[in-house]
RNA sequence: GCCGAGAUGGUGGAAUGGCAGACACGCUAGCUUGAGGGGCUAGUGAACUUUAUCGUUCGUGAGAGUUCAAAUCUCUCUCUCGGCACCA
């Protein structure tokens, strides 16, 4: 009688075993090929739910996967550690934010060992250590001294939840990233960092394999166009400004300008307005910067705004056309300015129709008979009302206008982008501290890197008052200044935390470097990531924010490539009744009972079966046994004594079961590569269904049998670790099945010999032959025709065509 | 509004031009006569046919098309999910 199953404590014991012999542990001077293999990072928010199951254990079988194919595997993990969450949770409960976090860490920690993943725990890294974000700190200091990292006074966004700046990136639909508040504009002094530069590089994805959404949601964020910057005069002889400046992609429909519009915080606003349109133009600004984002940014809302009372000259036509403020037009992009042409442009057409301004047609289109438009044609036409231009097709007046313009220098061809600077510094207290001393006498003055890390204090009041509460601590704030050594005041503000996990990748391969962030041997023999999973929703936040990092450090020197991460992975999410998990709806699925009651393999391996990876999917327990059961049965087969048959073992069953083995091997190998963890699962069902069978008939040697018993356990040994090397011992096996090969296939013995044919009569299925594999289309024919189900559709007709795809079908069509 | 992904039995899903429903869950029946989310065996898309269980027809969101052959390719539409959203 063979023991039940039982995972916990066979679970509980490989573990120890594994932790005792380092099994895991990763050698950086290791001459086999290497292979990084990372996953996302969990942030600290208190327990692992099912949906960091869902995203570290396939990720887990692929490391497996890729250390038995021999390569030399870094699948390292680690916790983003500063952020909101703690100190709100300070706020609301009176503990500290270091204290909540890292017991948060404790219990992580713990979960993360459950799942019996290959990661290297003595490459553990916590981004609120100091010997962490001192390194961090150092990366601001390179960007400062690349010119990267800039201070300016800006129209930031404001969570007044937060009660912090948040990058643009982090305002989704115009609510906070992390509570969905609706966000406000604020003018404040910020630190940015100039990832503009890189606009073009960032739109560019040349040989990575990442998902094309994410290629397009990235692209999209740059949002690349092609324009003119156009000025046109102020008509009012005294002003001391004497030019506007526009930005279009449409210099083709430059005739058609029938007014300006400023963005309300246009700097000209307040220098051109008349003075009796000035209390008109002050009620219109300030209810524009009371108006959150969201309602500012609804296209359904109708347009509105006010005329300033002035006229511009249109240079190439000398029209004088009224000058208008509306927040339809954004003060962050272009000029923030338009020239208005209502005749092809939706919103000024719209604006136009309100306020009865003039819609002036400069691109016909096609048939148009001269009556007024009923909506803006943005389409392409011959141009008309233009003057010399009239008669071109708009693409070629676009060319000639802006060359002309040009010549005449009231203008200038020029990219512009959507994407803006990223807003790195936060009011926050549970952030790595902004490296850097204001000075009376030297101004903005960086901390020394000898002097780094700049501690984070432990003693703050946390109240949200949108100021650093670094700012009431005088022991933290006041300072010499490092290059005059007079007094001076620190920077309170601390660093977005996406700075943490802008280079954590990189801290995995020296966590414990001490003279460096990183070294540079070290990063050339493991960057680039090779695959990197996560979820999706990081598109234009940390992905976004990484491959910036890496390409300014290129650019420092430091490393010499430019992309982080070769290929992309995005997991699916798990809800719950179709809902996202959250601990405020209360369905937060915790995987610590289904894991102490089934195992983890158990769970692992139910995850993984539920569908494709990328596409996720509502949990749902009820399947979860079958997936135990399957384990048991394994179980069980591979401890029961296998007897042949009395009569002797037959030769075509022993060929079928090599041939099987191969097939299978070639299945699960090509699904793991392909993410395909669901269908890796099927292949190996089948496989150990098989197996049962020939367990009971006894048709093959005890030999052959328990060679493919054990092909059957490596391949499942990715899959379910603890429950692959429990079994690998009780058949003798030497310790440890995860040091053993991954089994490979021969393409020859996998090669069927016999195949079913499909038979079809006019494309219907009418039989299925057995037949040699490689029979010829005459002789397929020759035995479809002998078949009685074939003749009774072919009987009495004439046969026409004949379709043979080799090996697979055979189609006759009757005429 | 724009962009992307998707829609297959009671359920999760498999099949990427060539046998629709692999593999599971659930359900039904039987066996295992101590119960158990237990084990094993068989069945399980729908309709028709059946005193010849061998079959036939229909069937992958709806409609059209291409093809010897369509869940798969093309077009139109409906719905679901995700992203972007006044970027001039």
């Amino acid at each position: 009688m063979i023991e039940k199953y039982n995972p916990p404590e066979i679970e509980a014991k490989w573990q120890k075993r594994w932790a005792e012999t380092s099994l895991y542990n990763v050698n950086n001077d290791s001459s086999t090929p290497k292979w990084y293999a990372l996953t996302m990072f969990p942030y600290t928010s208190g327990d692992l739910h099912i949906g960091h199951w869902y995203a570290m254990a396939p990720a887990d079988v692929y490391a497996r996967f890729k250390r038995m194919q021999g390569y030399n595997v870094l699948h390292p993990i680690g916790f983003d550690a500063f952020g909101f969450p703690a100190e709100n949770a300070a706020i609301k409960r009176g503990i500290h934010p270091k204290k909540w976090t890292l017991s948060n860490v404790d219990n992580m920690r713990r979960q993360l060992k459950s799942i019996g993943a290959v990661y290297d725990w003595s490459r553990e890294i916590i981004t609120c250590l100091p010997e962490y974000y001192k390194w961090t700190q150092w990366f601001f200091l390179k960007m400062w001294q690349a010119g990267l990292a800039y201070r300016a006074k800006a129209p930031v966004n404001w969570c007044p939840n937060c009660q912090a700046v948040l990058a643009n990136e982090q305002v989704v639909g115009g609510g906070c990233w992390r509570c969905e508040t609706p966000v406000i504009h604020r003018d404040l002094e910020q630190w940015f960092f100039r990832i503009t530069k890189y606009a073009d590089e960032l739109m560019q994805h040349e040989g990575l394999d990442w998902p094309e959404r994410i290629k397009t949601m990235q692209s999209n964020w740059v949002g690349r166009s092609e324009g003119m910057e156009i000025s046109f005069l102020i008509d009012c002889p005294g002003a001391e400004e004497k030019e506007i400046r526009v930005f279009t992609t449409r210099p083709d429909t430059v005739f058609g300008a029938s007014f300006i519009v400023l963005a309300p915080e246009h700097p000209l606003v307040q220098k051109i307005t008349t003075a009796e349109k000035k209390a008109d133009v002050e009620a219109y600004i300030d209810k524009a910067r009371h108006s959150n984002e969201i309602e500012r940014l609804s296209t359904d809302r109708e347009k509105d705004g006010v005329f300033t009372g002035t006229y511009a000259i249109n240079r190439l036509n000398g029209a004088k056309i009224p000058i208008w403020i509306a927040d339809y037009v954004l003060v962050s992009y272009g000029t923030g300015a338009v020239m208005a042409v209502p005749a092809h442009d939706e919103r000024d057409f719209a604006f136009a129709q309100r306020y009865g301004l003039p819609v002036k047609v400069v691109v016909s289109p096609f048939g148009w008979d001269g009556s007024a438009l009923k909506e803006a044609y943005v389409e392409t036409g011959l141009i008309v009302n233009s003057e010399n231009f009239d008669g071109l097709e708009s693409d070629i007046a676009k060319e000639q206008i802006s060359a002309h313009i040009e010549q005449q220098d009231w203008g200038k061809r020029m990219v512009r982008y959507k994407l803006r600077d990223w807003l790195v510094s936060r009011q926050r207290y549970w952030g790595a501290p902004i490296p850097v001393v204001y000075c009376k006498k030297c101004g903005i003055v960086p901390v020394p890197e000898e002097a780094l890390p700049v501690l984070l204090p432990d003693e703050a009041e946390f109240k949200p008052t949108g100021e650093s509460p670094l700012k009431n601590n005088p022991s933290f704030l006041s300072t010499s200044c490092p290059s005059c050594g007079a007094p001076a005041e620190r920077e309170t503000d601390t660093m977005d935390t996406f700075m943490c996990s802008s280079w954590y990748f990189l801290r995995y391969i020296n966590p414990h470097h001490d003279k460096g962030a990183f070294e540079p041997e070290m990063i050339k023999k493991w960057m680039p990531v090779d695959i990197y999973t996560g979820g999706a929703e990081h598109a234009v936040m940390h992905l976004f924010y990484s491959r910036f990092f890496i390409k300014a450090l290129r650019d420092m020197g430091l490393i010499d490539f430019g992309e982080p991460f070769l290929r992309l992975f995005n997991q699916g999410t798990v809800t719950k009744d179709h809902q996202k998990m959250s601990k405020s709806k209360g369905n937060v699925v915790n995987p610590d009972e289904y894991v102490s009651e089934l195992g983890a393999d158990t769970v692992r391996a139910y995850l993984m079966f539920l569908g494709p990876w990328e596409q996720g999917g509502d949990w749902d327990d009820s399947g979860i046994y079958g997936l135990s059961r399957w384990l048991g049965r394994i179980w069980n087969l591979a401890q029961n004594e296998y007897k042949e048959l009395p009569g002797g073992i037959s030769a075509s069953a022993t060929k079928d079961l090599i041939r099987i083995t191969h097939q299978t091997i070639r299945r699960v190998s090509e699904d793991i590569d392909r993410m395909r963890f669901n269908t890796m699962i099927s292949a190996l069902m089948e496989f150990s269904n098989y197996l049962s069978k020939i367990h009971e008939a006894g048709s093959v040697a005890v030999a052959e049998y328990f060679q493919a018993l054990t092909v059957l356990l490596r391949l499942l040994a990715p899959t379910a670790p603890h429950f692959t090397e429990e079994v690998w011992a009780r058949l003798n096996h030497p310790y440890s099945i995860h040091e053993q090969k991954w089994p490979e296939y021969d393409p020859a013995l996998a090669l069927d010999e016999v195949i079913p044919l499909v038979v079809q009569v006019n494309g219907k299925v009418r039989e299925r032959l057995l037949v040699p594999i490689g029979i010829t289309e005459h002789e397929a024919k020759r035995l479809a025709l002998e078949s009685h189900k074939v003749r009774i559709f072919v009987d009495g007709k004439e046969l026409g065509q004949v379709v043979y795809v080799a090996n697979k079908l055979i189609n006759l069509v009757t005429k």
